[in-house]
DNA sequence: CCACGCTCCTGCGCGC
DNA sequence: TGCGCGCAGGAGCGTG
């Protein structure tokens, strides 16, 4: 078997789409689904790194380290990957390029490919040409590692409901959309499925969050809950798998209503969808369907 | 404490 | 044809 997760758009598509390939926290998902069968209970052989130069330093001696230990499990906090071992974790980030492939061990590596993991006859293969992304190790709770312990909600656990965004946004005076993207409030929200949750919940990515009612948070809640899950569910068929079955957009484009469709028509009510920058990323709504209250 | 802006890096599209 | 510029992005971190 041969899973290939993550991002891995290129070549003939339109520059717009390979944003569709962000490892979003239902990619991670995804992947974390695509793994785990494979690898719990698994012992690593050895553990190659090409390039140590990711967000952070990999740890020179992390080959040292995991030579030889079991894979107990696999979570996800966040878009951050954490594989327990019996004795410590590996703490992943994809970043924005990142994928883990799993591939026979005799499979040539290519430019982006900075860690393998051999397993047996298998390679797990870290690849990131951007990297963004991370590979840690820590021997403590990796919940409690500096990165995950101030991570805020997960949006698609059962405390995630109007109520608690509610208490969030009431304490904030930054713009909603801004505050949906800020990791210490809730981890997994991408500036796409920011856009896209704004757009269902028919709110307004500038309103600041302190006016949010409690009734337009649940709408938020539930926006940004089904919009993830639509994602989750659609995992395994990959953009590229997608496009590659018949030959146009990918399911995820089809899915967008508003992000990089700037100056397209409103698929709701027909009016140019309209693009700005918040906080240093592109923001895209719906002018007439999306409102500052209501 | 909070909010904002900078930063890492590479591939790609565009303009000349 | 080829080159160089600008943009895209997650999220930690520094600054005000």
């Amino acid at each position: 078997m041969l899973w290939n997760l993550g991002t891995r758009i290129k070549g003939a598509l339109p520059n717009r789409l390979k944003e569709d390939a962000l490892p979003e926290l239902p990619e991670v998902e995804t992947v974390l689904r695509g793994l785990s069968p494979t690898l719990v209970g698994q012992t690593i052989n050895t553990v190659t790194v090409r390039q140590p130069a990711l967000r952070f330093p990999v740890p020179i001696e992390l080959p040292t380290l995991l030579a030889g230990r079991t894979i107990i499990d696999l979570q996800r906090r966040g878009k951050y990957l954490i594989i327990f071992l019996d004795s410590g974790s590996v703490i992943c980030h994809l970043g924005m390029s990142g994928s883990l492939q799993l591939v026979p061990n005799s499979t040539p590596a290519s430019r982006h490919d900075h860690i393998d993991i051999t397993i047996g006859n298998t390679l797990l293969r870290y690849r990131d040409p951007r990297r963004f992304g991370l590979m840690l190790w820590t021997e403590e709770d990796p919940m409690t590692h500096p990165l995950l312990a101030a991570l805020g909600l997960e949006p698609l656990a059962p405390q995630f409901t109007g109520h608690a965004l509610h208490r969030l946004t009431a304490a904030s005076k930054s713009p909603i959309k801004t505050l949906l993207m800020d990791s210490h409030k809730i981890v997994g929200v991408g500036n796409i499925y920011a856009s896209e949750s704004l757009f269902q919940a028919r709110i307004h990515p500038t309103t600041p969050a302190r006016d949010l009612t409690p009734a337009r948070c649940c709408r938020l809640v539930e926006a940004v809950q089904s919009t993830l899950s639509a994602a989750i569910a659609a995992g395994g068929s990959s953009l590229r798998d997608f496009v590659h079955s018949n030959g146009k957009l990918g399911y995820f484009q089809q899915q967008y209503f508003v992000y990089g469709r700037a100056g397209a028509a409103c698929r709701v009510c027909g009016t140019a969808i309209e693009r700005l920058v918040m906080a240093q990323r592109a923001t895209y709504f719906c002018p007439r369907c999306q409102r500052r209250r209501g």
